[in-house]
RNA sequence: GUGGCUGUAGCUCAGUUGGUUAGAGCGCCUGGUUGUGGUCCAGGAGGCCGUGGGUUCAAAUCCCAUCAGCCACCCCA
């Protein structure tokens, strides 16, 4: 091991690896757009108060996961963590209120200094699909659909659990809240550290522990669905009722919880048994209350995120490299020859590899290597006949081909 | 951030109670072919045993620290 690694957390991806990735990203865009949802890009840093604003100055990603630096007194910037708070800044900064509904799809590199395990970076990458201006039910299910497409279109959905929960409207959610805090008030003698520290900033997440202690007191809590005024209730049920429309399978999962008050509705997440801890493979909700909460006009959206790194491991067979044809010429003599004709071939629109040095026998060996559909062999022979001799790798199968017909003939091997 | 496991060639791993030049398979290179790859055969290169310190006549092996990966918690995609 050399002494110059990369940063904790931190990997290089390797061709072989990024196409696992491209595979999961290029799916999911061309997926999305069919729904509408457009490709977009904000900045990589934001100033920190996006994040602290839109995730909660609580938050365990705010208060301790983000990179923060400063470049002047006046400004304190973070990587992002997430892509939602970016989206959300980038609609009040553009005006784009005017223009609802929005449906925008998103991919790129997200930061959070996390203890790095598998399936977890600190560099890491997400794809993300945010629907703006739509409070009703059905743009909930539409975005839950594009979720489930993406994964079926990545051979990986038999291997998820959607796991479905509602948080009820504002209203719902603080009656709720409010019954909560003052039932684990009640035990706190019970609960552990952890959920004592939550009790303070997230109660709801209390509900999701996994200390047996907790999960005790936790059976007889008050139940969300009891504090569900008719409204949330309605809501989701059609959104239930849009699911099964559609013949997504689904799971209630009443400790499914987001803990921050702009979180409204739906939530809900795709989770896998097969990446052990790091389960959650493609997770979102409804957040009517955010844009709001940053400074913009109240405005409904719901979306959400899928690790790109997680998906690519859940990806049965790799994707294998495209492959090329291999110019090949016999001595000094016929390089220009290959030169130009390599040129040639690729502005004919194939992909042509033409190796830098090397006898027959070395070039053909690398020919193999790159796993090459077929080689196009140039010596003198070949061209006092204006030919080149086309020799098919797979089959061992060769034959004399005219220049002037050799892409056509090439393009046979697709 | 807390607790635990691990760290030997490019990769996957052996390495006996601390004891001479640290091994295997795969991969890589060369040759067996002067114009033909994959298979086969022969040969070869490649290791500050993660890093730093300590114990010892002697350390890949024992101890400490550190870095990194992994597992669980936390949190989350």
């Amino acid at each position: 091991m050399s002494t110059l690694q990369p940063v904790r957390g931190t990997r290089d991806i390797l061709p072989d690896e990024m196409r696992r990735h491209r595979v999961v990203i290029d799916t999911a865009r061309a997926l999305a757009e069919q729904y509408g949802y457009l490709e977009m890009s904000t900045p990589v840093f934001e100033f920190t108060e996006v994040f602290k604003r839109s995730l909660g100055d609580t938050s365990d990603v705010v208060t301790k996961e983000m990179y923060t630096f400063s470049m002047k007194e006046s400004e304190e910037l973070t990587l992002r963590p997430e892509a939602t708070a970016g989206i959300a800044r980038a609609f009040i900064s553009g005006g784009l209120a005017q223009q609802l509904p929005l449906k925008y799809f998103y991919s790129g590199p997200m930061f959070r200094h996390e203890r790095p395990q598998k399936g977890r970076q600190r560099q890491f990458h997400q794809i993300d699909v945010e629907l703006l201006g739509v409070a009703e039910p059905l743009g909930d299910v539409e975005v839950i659909a594009i979720g489930a497409h993406v994964l079926d279109a990545l051979g990986v959905l038999e291997k998820t659990a959607l796991e479905l929960n509602t948080l009820g409207d504002p209203e719902s959610r603080r009656a709720y809240r409010a019954a909560l805090v003052e039932y684990f008030q009640d035990h706190r003698a019970r609960l552990s550290a952890d959920s004592l520290d939550r009790l303070d900033r997230n109660p709801l997440r209390i509900l999701d522990s996994k200390n047996e202690g907790d999960r005790r007191v936790i059976a007889d809590a008050p139940l969300f669905g009891d504090y569900l005024n008719q409204e949330s209730r309605d809501f989701f049920d059609t959104v239930k009722t849009g699911l099964e429309v559609l013949d997504i399978p689904y799971q209630l999962n009443p400790r499914l919880v987001r803990g921050l008050d702009y979180y409204t509705h739906t939530a809900f997440e795709f989770t896998t048994r097969e990446l052990g801890a790091q389960g959650a493979v493609l997770a979102g909700g409804r957040y009517d209350g955010l844009i709001e909460t940053i400074g913009g006009p109240s405005t409904p959206g719901i979306g959400w995120a899928a690790g790109v790194e997680r998906l690519s491991m859940l990806l049965g067979r790799a994707p294998v490299a495209p492959r090329p044809v291999v110019v090949v010429p016999v001595g000094g003599g016929a390089e220009e020859a290959a030169l130009t004709l390599t040129q040639r071939l690729r502005q004919a629109g194939l992909s042509i590899e033409l190796g830098f040095s090397g006898n027959l026998k070395k070039r053909m060996k690398r020919a193999d290597r790159l796993n090459a559909r077929a080689a196009v062999i140039l010596g003198e022979d070949e061209l006092a006949r204006n030919s080149a001799t086309v020799r098919d790798l797979d089959t061992g199968e060769q034959e004399l081909v005219s220049l002037d017909v050799l892409s056509d003939r090439l393009a046979r091997f697709g």
